[in-house]
This record gives C-alpha cells, structure tokens and sequence, in this order.
DNA sequence: CACGTATTGATACTTACTATCAATTAGATA
DNA sequence: TATCTAATTGATAGTAAGTATCAATACGTG
C-alpha cells in the first residue's frame, strides 16, 4: 500500500496543467475510465456514473482526449470508441470481432508523414491511423 | 462528344457488378457524386436531389463506398465526410481549415502492415488513414 | 472565508444515420 | 413484351453521439 504516483493522478495533473478545475466529476470520469481496460462508449462512463450529467461526461472525454489520456478512435463503419492512452505516440489495431483494441507504436507512420511534408505544400497538423484485425483468440475460437 | 465510358458509368458498373438493381434514383445520386470535386456530406447530396429520399441517398452513398466509388472519411472530431475515390489505394489528406480533401499513394503504409502482421496475432481486415494538413492556399491566405 | 469565474446539469436541439413497412419497380423469365 | 417477384423506395419514427443554453453551484485564488 505504497502512495506511488498512479495513472489516474497523472490524468488529474494533466487537467490541472491544462488550467482546468478538477472536480468532483471530472474526478469520477477519471477513474471510470483508468478503470478500462480496453475500449469504451461515452453511454458506457455515463451509464457507470448515474451520479454524473450525460454533458459532464462528453465534456469531461473531450479534455482527456485533448490532454492525451484516453484516445479516441472509430470502427470501420465510424462508431466512436474511447480507449486509454498508455503509450506515447501510437495507433491503434481494432478487433472488428470482439472489439478488442491494442496499442501499437511504428516509427514507419511517422516517415510516411515526412515525406508527404516533402510531396505538398501545406503543413501537417495531425493524422489518425487505425488498423482493423481480426485478433488471435478470435481467429481461434471460431475458426470460418 | 464522343461515347467514352465516363467516371459515372464505371460507378454504375460497380454497382451491377455487385448484384444490384440500377434504379433511377442511384443513377441520381452516382451522378451527384461524380459532380463533384471535394468533400461533401450525405445531407449535401440530399438537399441536391428533392426528389430522392433521404433514405436512399444514405443508403446509396453507403453502397458506393462498399463499391470503392467513394471514400468516407473523418475529420478530426469524427464528422464523416465523403470523398469520390479516383485512385486505387490511397490515403487523405483533409485541410483543417478550408476542408480540402486529396489523396495520396504511399506504398510505406503497406509497409506499416506487413510489419504489424509479423507482431500481432490476428488478421489484418482493413486500415484507415488520414493525415490533417493547412493546405498551401490556407497557409498563404491567413498567415498567422 | 469571500468572491468571481469555471463548471455543472437539465433540457432541448442537432447531426448522421438506421428500422419499419407498405407501395413501387427493375429486370429475369416465360 | 407481359408477367411476376424480390429488390428498392420513401415516409415516418427512432437511435446514437454529441452540442447549446443558461441558471445554479462550487473550485481555488487571494
């Protein structure tokens, strides 16, 4: 039962570096969500924290995806799924099965990134990139 | 004025192709579609045809991205945006600022997934990839 | 502890669809 | 080219994922 720093005091430190007022809620979505494990809906935290209004929770998703704590990240047909942010700079590879999410970290994005930079004339701002599996356990357990 | 086989007719074909009926209404839409040069939203095409439900106009746009007529893409919070689809293979760039979307080869991101699938267990079943860009005119035009 | 501003929650609204189902119609077949 | 049937349509209502509004509340600076 050591106090070592945790991820959820992290996730509330990134808040208050953003000058954000930390919250009874905002507190509680914060632990909802350090408490997945993998992907999740703004319903499911909602749903989780009855005591909590519906706005609060997509607000208070909204800051942690802007302070890089949870990501957030779409199926193939665009459904929206949270998932926490444990790595620095990845992507993420989706289950289209059983909807499990891993993180995965390929320093090859980011070259494909510098050379379009040469190729045009804007500037990069940012970029997504999913990558759809079909994931072991899911190939295993019914093989088609 | 010749009777070279048009974009509209290849999308039509696609469509056959597929095992559907060609109906007055698809015919409508593809040619809405091919109209045009940038992004546009599903309620872009619906406003453009009165007299095609709305229904039907989402679900044609959905038939054609099945049919790799066109692309639906996600601007960086998750607002879909279609995009018709001129070349095999490709990735978007989409400008944050005038909404310019292009498309672009890049045979690394390939790279990215045959690495991935050597990590992983699973199956790759499809990716998505955009890149968030101020394009050159917006660079210039609003220099902040 | 007081005070002002950030935050909250209830409600209503928006956007992007999807489900339902009776009416219509494309297009295979005779 | 008439028939027939399954695919398609459109009107309507519903869903999912949020956002806008704004009065009431509470964080945290001083």
């Amino acid at each position: 039962m050591t106090t070592a720093p945790t991820a959820q005091h992290d996730a509330i430190t990134a808040l208050e570096d953003a000058g954000l007022r930390i919250t009874g809620q905002r507190r509680q979505v914060v632990a909802a969500v350090e408490r997945r494990d993998g992907g999740f809906t703004a319903e499911d935290i909602s749903g989780q924290l009855p005591g909590v209004g519906r706005a609060t929770v997509f607000r208070t998703l909204k800051l942690l995806v802007n302070a890089d704590v949870i990501c957030k990240l779409a199926l193939p047909d665009g459904t929206p799924i949270y998932s926490p942010s444990r790595v620095e700079h990845h992507h993420h590879s989706v289950c289209t099965t059983c909807g499990a999410i891993e993180e995965f970290r390929d320093t090859t994005v980011e070259r494909v990134l510098r050379s379009l930079t040469r190729e045009i004339e804007g500037e990069i701002v940012g970029h997504r990139m999913e990558v759809f599996i079909r994931c072991g356990s899911c190939l295993n357990s019914q093989a088609v």
